[in-house]
DNA sequence: TGCCAGGCCGGGT
DNA sequence: ACCCGGCATGGC
């Protein structure tokens, strides 16, 4: 339904194919950009819909004002927190999702990393999207790039660039795409984590919702894409 | 200068 | 099961 109607097969090597290509083009990007899995947690429900720009300031005057930790943000006023991550935009929605989080985090794992880590990405995942403010790409970010399990995030980049090249139908759901995903590459946490951030980096640069600039783009070729795959 | 950015929720069909 | 309006700052 979602995904246009080719082979399992050869859209497995196409897959493959962009990754290669992505990768041989941009080299690794050392994704997420922060210094804990605890600041990916955070920067994670602070990107909803947001310029990661803005995004990077409120961290910042989190980190100045020490309070980037689950205690503190789970005791924080939503009026004190709502001010601090002001750049980021949406602030009240934020301040309170990240108070939800820090205190589902805290209520169940004690704010430990290490706890969360420890349990399965089949229980952890429907536990995170219980949490009011965190919704399906949320739940796979903080998965993948915090807690280390092999989940493959969507988003809006990963769909446009797989749309724009007639791979996916423009009404395909997060969870078809997902699926494209898991069934053409093997679990990898370091291959999940490394194509979704080409695939973002590959978005800014040359596939924006307006201002398209495929001419630089190293996937332009559409033969590259789907010649063989159609 | 408008348009848009690494979504999600709640209420309505 | 979709579809829509609301949420908001800062960059280009």
């Amino acid at each position: 339904m979602g995904v246009s109607a080719t082979s399992a097969p050869r859209t497995k090597a196409v897959v493959r194919r962009i990754y290669r290509k992505l990768f041989s083009s941009f080299g690794p990007q050392y994704w997420w950009p922060a210094q804990t899995p605890f600041e990916v947690m955070v920067g994670a429900i602070l990107v909803q819909n947001t310029n990661w720009k803005n995004v990077e300031k409120a961290i910042a005057r989190l980190k100045a004002k020490k309070v980037l930790t689950p205690r503190k943000l789970h005791v924080l006023s939503l009026r004190q927190l709502a001010r601090y991550i002001r750049p980021a935009g949406y602030f009240n929605v934020k301040a309170r999702r990240l108070k939800n989080f820090a205190a589902f985090f805290i209520a169940r794992y004690s704010g430990s990393v290490a706890r969360m880590r420890a349990q399965p990405l089949e229980s952890l995942r429907p536990q995170l999207l219980t949490v009011n403010g965190i919704g399906e790409e949320t739940a796979d970010s903080i998965l993948l790039y915090a807690l280390e399990k092999p989940i493959f995030v969507i988003d809006a980049y990963t769909k446009r660039i797989f749309i724009r090249h007639k791979i996916f139908q423009p009404n395909i759901t997060y969870q078809k795409a997902q699926e494209f995903f898991h069934g053409r590459l093997r679990p990898s946490v370091t291959l999940y984590n490394e194509y979704h951030a080409l695939l973002v980096h590959t978005g800014k640069t040359f596939c924006q919702a307006s201002s398209v600039r495929c001419a630089q783009c190293p996937l332009r070729e559409a033969a590259f894409f789907y010649a063989d795959a159609l």
